[in-house]
DNA sequence: ACTATATCTGAGTATATGTTCATGCGTTCG
DNA sequence: CGAACGCATGAACATATACTCAGATATAGT
């Protein structure tokens, strides 16, 4: 026995589990990534759709960026994003089925 | 037809995605709704494992019960906690899961 | 009824977060 | 080269959020 009882999460791994939930706590990053799991926009497309800034859009692939969530690729000015982790799409299509079904 | 493509999620629905992740995107909450899926526990207890007050265990359960995340049972002075919902389960947990193998 | 214990609640506060604005960087085309 | 376009970045600001504190409510025991 440890002494401890594993029904709790130590804090760095909780930490780490409330960051990639966050990542979906947005309602703009979640259209961001809804769109981008069906196919590739470039950030001008993604802010048309979600209706904020290129500039707000930019900020917020940067986050997804650099938590892998998203992938980039430059085709000439423009950059094309995409999520491409298949575990990341089924989370969070779980996410979205769970309140369509409500 | 719409006239709309299908690849973005309106505003109504990504806000109630948003809000879904969001209940998960606090260490604190993470930590508690992690305990409460192995077993219930009452605010005194989650405040200890936890390490914050009951106070703010108080807090949070209340967003949760408001979501319909957790359900409380009274029993005397004791107010214990769990998680019921099989979908929420499967999801925190792939989230979790999804941490744990990096 | 009084006290003790457990939980809840509202107000206040400090920090985190999302957005805009201004500006800088990288690429393409005259 | 230089202008235009697409995107990235940092600062500033407004709002949201988590926590603490003080006090309210509920239950149990004496």
């Amino acid at each position: 026995m440890t002494g401890e009882s594993s029904s709790i999460l130590d804090e760095h791994a909780a930490a780490h589990v409330a960051e990639l939930f966050r990542a979906f706590s947005d309602t703009s990053r979640v259209r961001i990534l809804f769109a981008l799991i069906s196919q590739e926009f470039n950030v001008g497309m993604l802010a048309e759709q979600v209706g904020i800034s290129e500039s707000a859009v930019s900020h917020h692939l940067r986050g997804l960026r650099q938590m892998r969530l998203v992938q980039a690729r430059r085709d000439g000015k423009e950059v094309y994003y995409r999520v491409t982790d298949e575990h990341i799409i089924t989370l969070f299509q779980q996410g979205v089925k769970h309140v369509q079904d409500e």
